[in-house]
DNA sequence: GTTCAAGTTGAAGTTCACTTGAGGTCAAGA
DNA sequence: TCTTGACCTCAAGTGAACTTCAACTTGAAC
C-alpha cells in the first residue's frame, strides 16, 4: 500500500522541515528513491534513521559525526539493539562531561555571589577553567572546555 | 603613569583577541578613548567589563543580550557586588536550567540502553521534551527546550 | 481534463561571533 | 632619523546547519 511516504509526510512524522531533509540527503544522512517523475519517497525506516539523528543531535554531535557514526554500520543500516547499547554508551560519557562543566561554572557562580570579584585571573566564574591563571606567557585567561565552549546548535 | 592600555594590552590581559575587542565596540559592549594618533587606549575597567561578558557568555548569554544586561546598568557601568548579585541570582536558574536538561538526557539514555527503540513519539532520547507526543496535528515531534536547542558558540 | 497543493532544482541568503586581508598609519626604541 | 612592531579601517570571509527564492513539474482529487 503506502510503503513509501513522500517529504511532507516523512517532514510532518520526524518534525523535520522538509528542506532539512533535502539536506541531510545531500550531506549523506539518508537517503531517498524516486517516483517516476522524479519525487522523493523514503521508506519507513528512514524515521527510525533521522530519531538517531536526533538523539545524536541532542547530545551535541555535529552532522559530520553523525554520518561518520552511521556509516560505520554495516550496510549502513539503521542502528539495532546492539549498535544502540555500544554507541549511547559512548554517548553518556559526553553528556557528563557536559553536565559537569555546567556544575563547575553554577558552582563557581555560587560562590561568587556576593563577592563580585570577576577577576580575569583568579574568579572561577570568568575564568572556569583556571587556566593561564599565572603564567603572563600563556595566551590568554579564560578558556572553556570544548564541550562547553562549541555546543553547537541543534535544529 | 600608563593609565590608558593600548588594544594589544588588553587583548593579552582579557584573553579576546584584538580583533574581538575592536567587534565589541562596534556592538556597544564596550567602549576606548583614543591617542593623538588615533590608537584606542582603553581604561582598566574595561578588564573588568571584559570579565563581566566572557562570564555572561559562559552562562550561554548572546552578546545582544549581554549588552541589554549591561545597559541596564546607570551610567553603563561596570557592575559592582550589589548588580552581579542580582544578576548572577538570574543566571544560576539558567544554569540550573540547562543541567536538568542535560539530565534528562543523560538518563533517557539510561533507559534507552539496551531497548533502542528510538521511538519519534515517545522515546525519552529522541523525543526529550515527550512533545506533540500522540497529536497527530502537533507541527512535529522532538523539539528541544530551547537552551538545548540552541545553546550558542562560546567564543 | 483541470486544478492546485505538494514536489523539484540550484543558488543564494541567514545567523552568530568573530577572523582575515589589504592597504596604510602610529609610536617607541636604537 | 630610522626602523619596525603595533595599530588603524573597511570589506569580505568563515562555518554550521539550515532556509528561502524563483521558476518549474508532478500527481491526486474532482
Amino acid at each position: 500500500m503506502h510503503d513509501r511516504l513522500p517529504v511532507g509526510e516523512v517532514a510532518h512524522r520526524s518534525g523535520f522541515a522538509a528542506s532539512a531533509l533535502r539536506y541531510y540527503e545531500s550531506q549523506g544522512l539518508i537517503a531517498a528513491t524516486r517516483s517516476a517523475g522524479g519525487q522523493r519517497r523514503y521508506e519507513r525506516s528512514v524515521l527510525r534513521r533521522l530519531a538517531f539523528i536526533r538523539a545524536a543531535s541532542n547530545v551535541g554531535l555535529s552532522l559530520e559525526e553523525i554520518r561518520a557514526e552511521l556509516d560505520r554500520l554495516p550496510d549502513g543500516r539503521t542502528p539495532n539493539r546492539a549498535d544502540w547499547e555500544r554507541i549511547s554508551h559512548h554517548w553518556r560519557g559526553r553528556l557528563d562531561e557536559q553536565i559537569k562543566a555546567l556544575q563547575r561554572l553554577r558552582d563557581g557562580l555560587e560562590n561568587c555571589i556576593g563577592c563580585g570579584c570577576l577577576s580575569l585571573k583568579t574568579c572561577a566564574f570568568s575564568n572556569p577553567d583556571d587556566q593561564a591563571a599565572e603564567d603572563d606567557r600563556a595566551p590568554g585567561a579564560a578558556y572553556l572546555p570544548p564541550l562547553l565552549r562549541k555546543p553547537h546548535p541543534v535544529r
